[in-house]
DNA sequence: AGTCGCATGTAAGTTGTTACATGATTAC
DNA sequence: GTAATCATGTAACAACTTACATGCGACT
């Protein structure tokens, strides 16, 4: 359940109302969690009840009030909990794998296999880029952020695999299916 | 919910009871889809109850019957409707990579990557060996293992971006957190 | 006598998804 | 006026995890 650890990872940046923290979860933290909006609410409600943040109450009149959330020093301790223990091996979950393997239809995974295909480039692209603005000289990087460069590094690695895979998928399925 | 198909892909290549599944899950169909037994016998219960597969009892006196499964017709219909339909891009979700952009405890994070690059290497052993006993000679595939042979190129390529992260991580991290 | 492999499940709880729902403010 | 952005949630459901539970047969 690391939903409320990349909350805190974030939080502990910047605090930040559930939609703002939606938002993110959209980029940046969103590269390695993806949280929708629904999720976001019960799980910082859920927070605060343990301590690990606490809301700034802002009124409005008509709606609902807006809540802006930050860590606290428990939030703080858990997160230096949370870092030390070892983290559990990801349990790889993919659809697209699946398919493959059984590979029942080859124009269709053809044509999915481009679409994947498209959308690691465009992924690499939005990693890369943010790579040159944040970090143009690697040399350089301050140790405060260098987690999220690691991180990033992941990102744009794990991306240029994904073409690669995708690539080696179509050379040996693409003429089969084109007859 | 691919568990289904992954199953359906498993009983398409050879029928099965509940406790091979969970077995094969253990190993080559583990490589993209984890699940455990619990889940697998809820989940047959469940295709068996659509008609995608059929169970082929066997009583046994003193404890539960053992049940076969083997894809039905409807079942190898549902599996190419599935593999036409585009597989949606998997939503990536790393204790680890929220670990280490927080970055709050150096050497934990050495220690639990040093871990991690151990996994993937024992990993893509157990990878290699397989490609080498399956597919010695890759130029011979035959069509009706295609698929698993790709599939698991891409657990290679993926092993291998994951040992060269982990590298990556610790080049950077190593010498700050042993002093 | 005890552990391992085979074989089947139930129950309770957590997490995540999808659909629904509301309302203010700002820009075009 | 209408669409987008800001902002917060509830409800129902589906998927997955963890703990518990049983029992046979073979081997040591």
């Amino acid at each position: 359940m690391a939903l409320e650890h990349a909350i805190l990872v974030s939080l502990a940046e910047q605090a930040a109302t559930g939609y703002d923290l939606a938002r993110r979860f959209d980029a940046s933290i969103g590269y390695f969690w993806r949280a929708s909006h629904q999720q976001i609410y019960k799980t910082l409600a859920r927070m605060e009840a343990d301590g690990w943040v606490s809301a700034t109450i802002e009124p409005r009149e008509g709606t609902a009030d807006k809540k802006t959330y930050a860590i606290t020093d428990a939030g703080r301790e858990e997160l230096t909990r949370f870092s030390a223990e070892p983290s559990p091996r990801e349990a790889l979950r993919s659809d697209f794998a699946v398919k493959l393997r059984g590979l029942a239809d080859v124009a269709a995974i053809v044509e999915d296999t481009r679409r994947r295909r498209a959308d690691h480039v465009e992924r690499l692209d939005r990693y890369e880029a943010s790579a040159k603005r944040h970090y143009p000289d690697p040399a350089a990087i301050e140790e405060h952020e260098r987690g999220a460069y690691l991180a990033l590094r992941g990102g744009i690695l794990s991306e240029r695999t994904g073409i690669a895979w995708c690539d080696e998928i179509l050379g040996q399925l693409e003429t089969r299916s084109e007859r």
